[in-house]
DNA sequence: AGCACGCCGACT
DNA sequence: GTCGGCGTGCTC
């Protein structure tokens, strides 16, 4: 008997055929079940989405072709899973297909059915592998005990907002604890920001959990490495999966706890393909699983902390509060503003600042040293003409790399040995304008130059950045050279600000991080804030020293309430005065918006495809669903208008109503695509929807 | 997006 | 005479 079934598989966004597409099967096939099917010349992976009915058929029977192979080594995908993806799908404004395909591991879509059934066969049959029970527990501060009693006795979501070195993880591990000796098959999932974060926190979790217990899923996992675990999931066998963004998505048939670490990180936002937010994602998938759901933050995002208000005013989350430090004598470092305005022009270090570390070298402590802008300079400027390192293929500058004297563009990756002489008029005085980590490092080593460390050796800097952790490994080695007291200071851009656990640093400095203060990024002082107090939380993590750490600030605005603020570890002040800046200007959390990116070879065209379906949305009859509530801006450049030579434009879509704004895309949609066929798309490269955008 | 088909320049 | 440039069009 012939069964018909739609699966779903990745056929591109701007293409026609975005739904599910219609296959035949001899067998009769549950929905969620895996297989491969032919499309067009090639055999793709598939995932079958629903059983049709004949009635539902509306292709001649002739045109419909046979399933090819069913991988039936790999259970169906779960009800709650596919739930989740069309939720995604629907809500982020991707196809079905994209979405569920990106969500299955890499390793699945290459490999055939007879291919898969001999990997499986290697891997042992599914048992819940059963965590250590009863290990040696520290005892936990009161403020653990109650968030943790809290979290027991109530459905959620929660937020847990604990200071750095509050012990947060320790809530989730004793979550985690609790979950798996209570329930001997539920699994729990713990997402954290960056790859750079899972080694240590696998450490942890696979100390208290043991080996089998626990798997990690991540982009920098080899693909054979990432469908073993993606598979221990699946079939129940892993009761903890540690992860990245990605992790949301990974199958999990008794998953019964989510917790979201640093849920106010932007890396949580993926930022191409279908843009899904992993941490709205996971509050989704929390309530439709039946999930206690746990964000974690120093400095929840204005959003988290929004939804976290008490109930009587409106809050859907609850917030758990956890604000002394544990082993650092509950002392958080002292935050000292230095007037740069007090400096000459062009001081770099002022003298206070250099003095101050000047002592922890001599008492063989360590300092770090913050500037976010990697390279010796960010740009090279002639002296006589106007040349400056201009990339030829993107609206910006060109950076400065001293070590390999190149001029390399941070957006397409045009890389160019310096040039002698200014390629304007020829002058050789071509100099460095401000200065990156490179430079910095450089400078740091000439002011520090007639230090002593104790032992009357001369200081020791180092420098950790994208550049010099480019090579796999490099990052471990510098890290565990600072670890090592190998090092006295380190100067580094905000890779080294994040989690690690840097015990003898008693000194952290942000050398200049107006910037942020007056940035047309309506979320710049949140991230600015949310980066000082976790560099802050670097320093004086050590008992003994806690009490003389401090966090150094060179400011031109030392009055801004943001410095205020951070200066009194104030993050709940610090919060409410930009919801209230947020609601005046009717930005989210007050408002919702979706951005719509064009590229085009010109920025017309980009621009013209943006207008025209704005306009199209208005004249289609009988008007979209929510129209009146939503409000279209016109197209603009991107802040980075150019990049490869692709012109860049983007329109603001937003609404007080988040299902006035849904409803609207998911309308618009078609409108979009049919603008692209007209006058209007032509010459256009791509465009895509971006919802809940991070920068607008 | 792939991967075909299709129609015009420099090579064994 | 073929190999291959990437322009257009289709995939249940």
């Amino acid at each position: 008997m012939t069964h018909w079934l739609a699966v779903v598989l990745q056929t591109p966004a701007h293409s026609a055929v975005a739904g599910p597409l219609t296959y035949q099967s001899e067998l009769p096939l549950a929905a969620g079940t895996l297989v491969r099917v032919p499309f067009g010349t090639r055999e793709v992976l598939g995932v079958a989405w629903d059983t049709l009915a004949a009635a539902d058929l509306d292709r001649a029977e002739s045109g419909i072709r046979a399933v090819s192979a069913v991988l039936d080594g790999v259970a169906p995908l779960p009800v709650a899973w596919r739930q989740l993806v069309q939720f995604a799908a629907g809500y982020y404004q991707r196809s079905l297909g994209e979405v569920a395909l990106a969500a299955l591991p890499p390793q699945l879509r290459d490999l055939s059915a007879a291919q898969l059934a001999r990997r499986l066969k290697r891997t042992p049959a599914a048992t819940h592998a059963q965590p250590v029970k009863n290990p040696d527990l520290i005892a936990l501060s009161e403020e653990q005990a109650r968030a943790i009693g809290q979290i027991d006795a109530h459905s959620g979501p929660f937020l847990l907002f604990g200071a750095t070195g509050s012990g947060k993880t320790e809530v989730y591990l004793r979550r985690v604890q609790a979950l798996l000796d209570a329930d001997d098959a539920a699994q729990a999932l713990v997402m954290v920001p960056e790859i750079n974060l899972t080694p240590q926190l696998e450490a942890r979790f696979r100390a208290r959990f043991g080996e089998a217990a626990v798997v990690s899923l991540h982009s920098g996992m080899t693909n054979p490495q990432r469908l073993k675990s993606w598979l221990a999931a699946h079939s129940g066998a892993a009761r903890v999966v540690l992860g990245t963004r990605m992790a949301v998505f990974a199958s999990m048939p008794r998953l019964r706890l989510i917790v979201v670490d640093e849920e106010h990180d932007p890396s949580y936002k993926q930022q191409e393909g279908a843009r899904y937010s992993a941490r709205d994602l996971a509050v989704y998938r929390g309530r439709l699983e039946g999930a206690k759901v746990l964000l974690g933050s120093a400095t929840p995002s204005l959003e988290s902390w929004h939804r976290s208000r008490p109930a009587a005013e409106g809050g859907r989350y609850l917030r758990l509060e956890m604000l002394s430090r544990i082993g650092a004598g509950g002392v958080l470092p002292q935050v000292r503003l230095v007037d740069m305005s007090l400096q000459p022009k062009k001081t770099v270090f002022s003298p206070q600042l250099l003095a101050a570390m000047g002592e922890r070298v001599a008492r063989g402590e360590q300092s770090m040293v913050l500037l976010n802008r990697r390279g010796y300079a960010p740009v090279l400027a002639c002296g006589s003409c106007d040349w400056k390192s201009e990339c030829p293929h993107c609206s910006a500058y060109r950076v400065f790399h001293k070590i390999d004297r190149t001029l390399r563009c941070h957006h397409c990756g045009f890389t160019q040995p310096v040039p002698r002489a200014c390629p304007g008029c020829g002058n050789v005085d071509i100099a460095p304008i401000g200065r990156g980590t490179e430079r910095l490092e450089e400078h740091l080593a000439e002011l520090l130059a007639d230090l002593r460390r104790p032992d009357d050796t001369p200081v020791r800097i180092a420098r950790i950045d994208a550049d010099s952790t480019r090579l796999k490994g490099a990052l471990e080695a510098q890290l565990a050279q600072v670890h090592a007291r190998e090092v006295d200071v380190l100067v580094g851009t905000q890779m080294i600000a994040k989690g690690h656990d840097f015990r003898a640093i008693t000194l952290v400095a942000a050398l200049n991080p107006d910037g942020a203060l007056f940035s047309a990024d309506f979320r710049a002082p949140e991230r600015l804030f949310s980066l000082l107090m976790q560099a802050a939380g670097r320093a004086g993590r050590d008992a003994a020293q806690s009490a003389a750490s401090e966090m150094w600030i060179q400011t031109l605005h030392p009055q801004h309430p943001l410095f205020g603020a951070l200066r009194r570890h104030d993050y709940p002040a610090f919060a409410a005065a930009q919801l209230r800046e947020r609601e005046q200007a009717g930005l989210p959390p007050f408002s919702h918006a979706a951005l719509v990116r064009a590229e085009a070879r010109t920025q017309e065209v980009a621009q013209g495809f943006l207008n025209a379906a704005s306009a199209a949305a208005s004249t289609i009859e009988p008007a979209l669903p929510g129209y009146a509530q939503v409000t279209l801006f016109p197209a603009v450049p991107l802040t980075i208008q150019r990049i490869a030579n692709v012109e860049r434009a983007q329109m603001l879509v937003q609404s007080p109503s988040r299902a006035a704004l849904q409803r609207f895309l998911a309308a618009w949609q078609a409108v979009l695509h049919a603008t692209r066929q007209q006058p209007a798309g032509r010459g256009l490269i791509r465009w895509a929807v971006d919802v809940d955008p991070l920068a607008i």
